[in-house]
DNA sequence: TATGAATGAGCTTTCATTCAT
DNA sequence: CATGAATGAAAGCTCATTCAT
């Protein structure tokens, strides 16, 4: 009986780990060709199958590129969230450390796979990835500076896309700065400061003003106040819209 | 003579002239199918010339490429320059102004091609970057900056690179939130706040901390960023309601 | 006992069905796609067989193709007799067209089995059907001939070979034209028109010299004839009108 | 001068013999081995040119099959009606004894290839040809007989298709018995009591009731009177009607 | 015996590069 | 130098056939 219960299960993931060969070879083939200059063959020979066997898995060389960038991308956005719901701290700023973190990290170790998913979203028209990856990957950053905003850690005039720009972006030339200078066993060492640099610079601009040195409010504040409220009804009109 | 003196140079000018069209047409091409998308064929055609006539300027396909390459770096960087040279203010956050609004505009326009230039830099060994023309590019910040801290308008405990990847990998993702968010013409309005925003993050983070003096000053930028942050939040509304 | 004796009988004969619907499932793709365009894995499908099951019924893609035209033939020869067989007229005129009216209409039917027959006897070398399949169909219109010669019906000078391909080659082209000319249902009506006109060259051309008797039916055939063409050529009319 | 007036001529002609080997190749190799059969390797071969080269005069396979085709049945046909043209002898009989001639003599010499054209028609659905070169074909035989009725050699009556389907069929069937009977030799020999015969049989069959003793017209003759009456008015009606 | 996943030889087609003119 | 016809290596993909289960 056990038998009869064991024997599908075994033939399934028999082929889950050969699909998963095949993912992982081709990744590594593509991250050294690129998707041109990687050839099928040699795909294959490295995930230890025969050329054709691919074919009957993808259907065409665009498909399986596809199929790489879907799960790595879908890997990476688990991996972030995963990261945020196991951070106990509360506050916005300790998040966004731990996020940045993981980001760095993340960008410093698939850095080359990262740029070839990049570069195919212009030149390849058929491996275009859809953008919904990479929208759904920093979604994790929207929901995080959202409820900063909503706990009043972050400024309310804040622009989302903006900030996002600046989070990613710095953390990426960044990544390519570690990777370029040094080799590859002290990048590590050098990830803190960066993300130290780049949290302080979310607090220094976009962290709401506290304390009382910013309380002596005299008629800028009046109509920083004023501007704010303005702001709030755009958003509420905004969100109406939609 | 006068004849002698001149035919030579009517014929170097010709040569010159026709290296350039391979190198305008080449580039087109490159842009429109990536490398190994381009067609020499196509970039000839482009070019007004004979297939073969290519392979008396450049020996191959990838050194075509690097060429290509070559020239739009030095161009870059001589813009660069010029727009420096250029600005009479003498102040650190006017001239970062002056070189962010450069970099953006030129990163937007240019996107497509940037775009190929660095994913070449992973995948085709043939055609690498070197990456000295980067360096090259940004050592125009990396000057500014150094005189910003000698000038002490900048924290002298500011670390360079990574003031120059918050700069540059900022200014390239919002080119890219930019590009993807607008269509072509309205893209100028977008880059003021864009701009603003990173200069007013380099006041908050690397400027020197100053007297009272200067809390006017602040103030009046705060406000002045409130109300781009505003016009951009417009901007999108108008957006989603057309 | 019962069981033991119908058992083997029953399994002998799931055999032949699945023999059978293999012969079928891969004429029908051969018909489709022609031999170098069928595939083993389609015919397989449609026999609702596995693939492999094939080469345990068959050693090649060729001797599956070379079985069902073994078959085909076969099938057409014992019709073709069992046609003769159950004619009841003993006169050669009335079984020629008794046997004309079954090929015509047979070639119409399986117009495009027959033509990938022939194809394949010249293109692929592996699958070339053994002549004599042929031979075998067309020799019941030899014994036809011989016997109408030996009972005096018909001129003793005729060459067999040069009739039969007058028979077959008119059968075989007036098909195609009736193919070609019409859809599918009608094309029944068009077949006397042809038959007649078969059996009248036959007669007029290889018949014995007769007496005046023979003047009167003579008369009468060629009227018959002329009505059937006009018949004919109603059709046209009406298939032009509508 | 007369450099300057040769040297395109040479060139040309110098395509065109490159271009006609090519067709002599790709015709030699598709009858050896069928159109799935043939590698375009091989042809190139045979051609003694690369295999890149056939692909900057033809666009593909399909197409190169295509133009051979096209320039079989064209000089197919330019050749039959050269026969016509050449043809002294005016009246029916004699004329249709040539084209017999000129028809079995081609198509034992072109049998394979006919037969390979025939076979195109069905199976490959991108190399089908047009059935116009057919139509072109045979309209030398329609003209011959649509004449041989205006002289008053044929009968009024007589079905244009058929006789047509009865003359190529049986030359078709002819000439393939003749191929099999013998060696290749000894195959003209066989020719003329072949097309002896089916002259003989359209004279008995398709000529005009001629002499006296078919002058003795009783009833019959009054009916098959009236019968070409309404033919001719039928005939007339559908002129109208096209 | 039946299955269908796996195989890899072999195909057409492309295109950077060469070279006779 | 300029040309573009010719080249042929190389790649993606198909499918008849095999064989472990």
């Amino acid at each position: 009986m056990a038998t009869k219960a064991v024997h599908p299960e075994t033939q399934r993931s028999k082929l889950e780990r050969k699909e998963q060969a095949i993912l992982d070879a081709a990744r590594a083939i593509f991250v050294e060709h690129g998707f041109d200059g990687a050839r099928m063959s040699e795909i294959a020979r490295r995930a230890g199958i025969g050329e054709g066997t691919i074919y009957s898995y993808y259907e065409s060389k665009a498909e399986l590129m596809l199929a790489v960038l879907q799960q790595f991308w879908d890997v990476l956005t688990r991996e972030a969230e995963t990261v945020m719901a196991s951070t106990k701290a509360e506050g916005f700023f300790d998040r966004l450390r731990a996020l940045a973190g993981y980001h760095l990290n993340t960008v410093i170790l698939n850095a080359d796979f990262i740029n070839l998913s990049f570069a195919l979203r212009r030149n390849n028209s058929e491996v275009s990835v859809s953008r919904d990856h990479l929208r759904h990957y920093v979604a994790v950053f929207d929901q995080l500076f959202r409820r900063g905003q909503d706990r009043g850690e972050l400024r309310r005039d804040a622009v989302l896309w903006q900030a996002r720009d600046i989070f990613y972006g710095s953390l990426e030339y960044s990544a390519r700065s570690i990777e370029m200078t040094i080799g590859e066993d002290r990048a590590e060492r050098q990830q803190g400061p960066v993300i130290d640099q780049i949290v302080a610079l979310f607090e220094a601009h976009y962290g709401a003003v506290r304390g009382a040195e910013a309380a002596d409010s005299d008629d800028f504040n009046r109509l920083s106040l004023q501007i704010d409220q303005l702001d709030a009804k755009f958003e509420a009109l905004a969100k109406r819209l939609s």
